[in-house]
RNA sequence: GGUACCUUAGCUCAGACGGUAGAGCAACGGACUGAAAAUCCGUGUGUCCCUGGUUCGAUUCCUGGAGGUACCA
């Protein structure tokens, strides 16, 4: 199916990715896949920007809510079943919508992740204690020991990273970076990647705003609901990481509010780092919805 | 009204026998193949309140002013 197109809507937090991409899919009688890395959870709904009951209604929407909190999520597991998806919803559509602002999910999706086996969680959980007692250094060790490859390139400031590679190299006994082809993969569709822009201070008066109506919508009191599950990592999540600290009785939810808005700001911002600068996304003001017509159509001529 | 202290980066504040200044936070830039709304790295952006004086040179010392804080009236 090679005159399959996926268009890609990706942008920073609040830019008006969610309107836009339903927009898009009535136009084309199509449906949306969710590129979200924390929309995917059920139980996550205000505080990350779900689309609403009555948006969820106007276009069939693809992993969404469709795991849980509680079980172990990533970039692996959503490329296995966003390909999944694709697959099937290609079979009847000739464009389907991806959407989101997790940009590494986008990347899987674009030019393919390396299949690697699957690293228990109690392994990782076993070096991240290593690395709280005793730093990086065990962990740089280990890796220039088992992968000298792979110690030459990774940050090595950069605790997560270290943990997994040494994770992994541990429990299957092989070098990290012997799964790192380098090499993209042909998807059986083409891709249209749109980025939405907003002028900055346009974006964060947005983001300001948003985040009063998710106070208002109810916020804390989903927050409440799933303080009890404070640890997961699906729960560190800008936002809700400062409504448990008014939980806790350490601010207030007036003093959250600024916080909050402030960690949505810094996380629009590496989401426009992203998007400027990995892969080839054709940049689009957030309104101009003729302009992404007019690219979409010219994509599907070109692959026709 | 009087006395004392203060005024330096967006904010809170350091500082220099007189040689145009630096921390934290914020902000900005960047990296990123299984936690990615995570994690990590880099960058000081400045009429040193104004005015006059002393000086080769004043943000620093002195005069006068403005604003602030505290206390006394």
């Amino acid at each position: 199916m090679p005159n399959k197109l996926l268009v890609i809507i990706g942008g920073a937090t609040a830019v008006g990715k969610t309107p836009f991409a339903i927009r898009l899919a009535r136009h084309y009688e199509t449906d949306i896949v969710n590129a979200d890395s924390r929309q995917v959870y059920k139980e996550l709904n205000i505080g990350v920007g779900k689309p609403s009951a009555e948006e969820l209604a106007l276009v069939p929407h693809h992993l969404i809510g469709h795991v849980s909190i509680s079980t172990h999520y990533s970039a692996g597991q959503y490329t296995h079943d966003a390909l999944a998806i694709l697959e099937i919803l290609f079979q009847k559509n000739d464009i389907v919508i991806l959407a989101g602002g997790t940009g590494l999910y986008i990347k899987a999706i674009m030019e393919g992740f390396d299949q690697m086996p699957d690293v228990p969680q109690e392994v990782n959980e076993y070096w991240t204690n290593t690395w709280k007692e005793k730093g990086v250094n065990e962990l740089l060790i280990l890796l220039e020991k088992h992968d000298p490859e792979y110690f030459k390139i990774v940050d090595r400031a950069n605790p997560l990273r270290l943990i997994r590679a040494v994770s992994f190299i541990m429990h299957t006994g092989k070098p990290f970076s012997s799964f790192h082809t380098g090499q993209s993969i042909e998807r059986p569709f083409q891709v249209l990647p749109i980025a939405l822009e907003l002028p900055r201070n346009e974006l964060y008066t947005r983001i300001n705003l948003r985040v009063h109506d998710m106070i208002a919508a109810g916020w804390m009191e989903e927050a409440i609901v799933l303080y009890p599950h404070k640890h997961l990592k699906a729960l560190q999540t800008v936002g809700y990481k400062e409504l448990f600290e008014v939980i806790e009785g350490n601010i207030t939810l007036e003093q959250a509010i600024p916080l909050i808005q402030q960690s949505t700001r810094r996380y629009a911002k590496r989401q426009m780092t992203w998007f400027r600068n990995q892969g080839e996304w054709v940049h689009v003001g957030a309104s101009e919805f003729d302009v992404i017509l007019d690219l979409i159509n010219n994509a599907k001529q070109s692959i026709q």
